[in-house]
DNA sequence: AATCAATGTTATGTTTTCTAACACAAAAAT
DNA sequence: ATTTTTGTGTTAGAAAACATAACATTGATT
């Protein structure tokens, strides 16, 4: 019985459960939206046979996140990067091999640019759908 | 923001977001079972505009005990009981009106028959999805 | 033997989702 | 100042998923 304890955290969150109308009314993106950053490979929602995706909750946290990226001006190269450094093991963060420095300066610059925003929108916070499930 | 935190728990778990493909795998029921049981008001699971079944975390708590009682003998009448008896309150659970004593006799009667039981299936008690969302 | 309860199966229609293409406004690059 | 690129909207056509309803089957009850 041990596994239930153990895998019931990492399962809960990567199962795949949610059809594309359910995830588009908890982040409130559209279709296309969501299709679109899947395209360039921020999530990668599972399939059933007949090709129809189910999301996760970590896929819904996702797009919360990345939501919350394009708000302040990140695109999705951007934000792309973000998830291959946070997934990144910190042993090898030391050989960025295949990006070059000039990449790298360009995205950075990039971010800063927006950086100076206009004035938050809600005052509140979204991006993590722990809100509603713990 | 004190809504959050107390409407959390009742929100994820009532909030409609699973597909009944997604509920027949979790519950090993078939579609024909799960339809059955709501025409029998076991469960109620909500309706997307196009009239498609969608259902709550609870639903499919509820699902894998109906699951569970059936296993034990209970038939429909049997287990609808349980259910309304265990959602009335307990103040006016005095006044039982619409119930004859013969029906309810005949009811318990019923759940004793089949008490004696060949031996447990997999010695695992199934019968809540809390293993795998807490 | 006849009935009933729970489930299987099949037929037919509707809703949801898919991909692919074209459109477009705003931002970025030239 | 143009031209390109980005992110998103919209539409069309096809396939998958789901709905209801009817009839079939099987094991238990009467």
């Amino acid at each position: 019985m041990k596994w239930v304890k153990l895998m019931t955290n990492r399962v809960r969150r990567t199962m795949p459960l949610l059809p594309i109308s359910i995830v588009m009314q908890l982040t409130e993106l559209t279709a296309r939206q969501i299709r679109y950053y899947e395209e360039h490979e921020l999530i990668s929602p599972a399939r059933t046979e007949g090709n129809k995706r189910m999301f996760s909750l970590n896929d819904v946290d996702t797009l919360l996140e990345i939501k919350d990226y394009l708000d302040q001006g990140l695109n999705m190269a951007g934000i792309k990067k973000i998830y291959d450094l946070r997934e990144t093991p910190a042993n090898e963060k030391a050989e960025p091999k295949n990006l070059s420095d000039a990449e790298l300066r360009r995205l950075l610059h990039e971010e800063l640019k927006h950086q100076a925003r206009p004035f938050e929108k809600g005052g509140f916070r979204q991006s993590d759908l722990s809100r509603f499930f713990n």
